[in-house]
DNA sequence: TGCCGCATGTAATTAGTTACATGATTTC
DNA sequence: GAAATCATGTAACTAATTACATGCGGCA
């Protein structure tokens, strides 16, 4: 239901499906992927709605773009939005479905390698935040309109620390068992 | 993609749609929710595919139960999920989305209540989850069989716990903030 | 002039949610 | 025998991904 209110968000200036593809790569890409074809088609549903509307202009390069503004009633729907108590998604880490299933075969071997590719990959991903959240500091100290954005940061920098510990721990609880038999011994 | 894969775990032993939703619920309801109509055209899907096969059996109670079974491409497809890299999947954070907007805004008390929402909730499931596992642990000493079941638990209650942190010190910052002014006074 | 990249999309498929339909059995 | 609930689904819809199509301008 955001990807509504996002486009809606970046609406505050008419723009095309590209534009908002690109602003969402550029503030949001951390914290929300969207395809291109889905904010085209998007568009398109939202038109139909009535929260937006849209007008051919030629453009200096490539062919015409369509440009889509925000009807009043766009505009509601999105302040509604911001007022309105967030959805808090159920996030499914497939990797905890293989865990439980690898419970039953106590291939600890197995499991290690599974853990350690996880945490490998959290790692590379808080290394990545980590930069982005170096380089917001030190523009921030001068444009001073980054405080949020800062804040977005850094729970997915928390999240991806307290994962990265549970890998670790985990890693090294399997390693204090005895080889294929995970609790007694 | 990876409720195939549960589907095909818990088949381990035949079962029809509705025993494969009632184990999902009851094992990790906290880490995969899928709707009934979910499970049964995905086993529908998965026959149609050569994973699975299925029989009509007559019920004691109820209309007649149709039995899936996996066959031998089933478990070679699960045994490769198994052992394969688990997907990180992209998780979208409305709340985040929100906050992105807000910052334009600069409405602290607005924030403030969408955040203390957010937090509330956040630690409604960690209650929940604590009390999940204390009721684990107390099982785990008689059956030994649940190591992995706790460490699934562990990761989300480590996630909530890093996010409501993160909640409070984001109040926090906010509530010494002058009105209206969320960075420079 | 041919192809690279920008800008705009369509189509097909997979995943997941919400709402509803239906038949049988148990319980009151 | 009516109501609850168990068991099995269908239909319609929203969300997201993947792969492909096309037109135009600039540049080598």
């Amino acid at each position: 239901m955001s990807l509504k209110n996002l486009i809606l968000g970046y609406l505050e200036k008419p723009a095309s499906g590209y534009d908002i593809k690109r602003s969402i790569d550029e503030s949001l890409s951390h914290l929300w992927a969207a395809e291109s074809s889905q904010v085209y088609s998007k568009l398109r549903a939202m038109e139909k709605q009535g929260l937006l509307k849209s007008t051919k202009e030629k453009s200096s390069k490539g062919p015409d773009r369509r440009v889509y503004r925000r009807t009043r009633e766009g505009e509601k729907t999105f302040t509604d939005w911001l007022e309105s108590d967030p959805e808090l998604s159920h996030e499914r880490l497939s990797v905890l479905a293989q865990l439980h299933f690898l419970s039953r075969s106590r291939n600890h071997e197995q499991t290690t390698t599974l853990l350690e590719g996880v945490r490998d990959r959290f790692v590379e991903r808080l290394e990545k935040y980590k930069a982005l959240e170096a380089a917001e500091s030190r523009k921030a100290d001068e444009e001073g309109d980054e405080f949020f954005d800062k804040l977005a940061l850094d729970l997915s920098v928390r999240t991806l620390q307290a994962r990265i510990e549970w890998c670790n721990d985990a890693i090294g609880q399997l390693k204090q068992l005895s080889p294929g038999e995970p609790k007694h011994a």
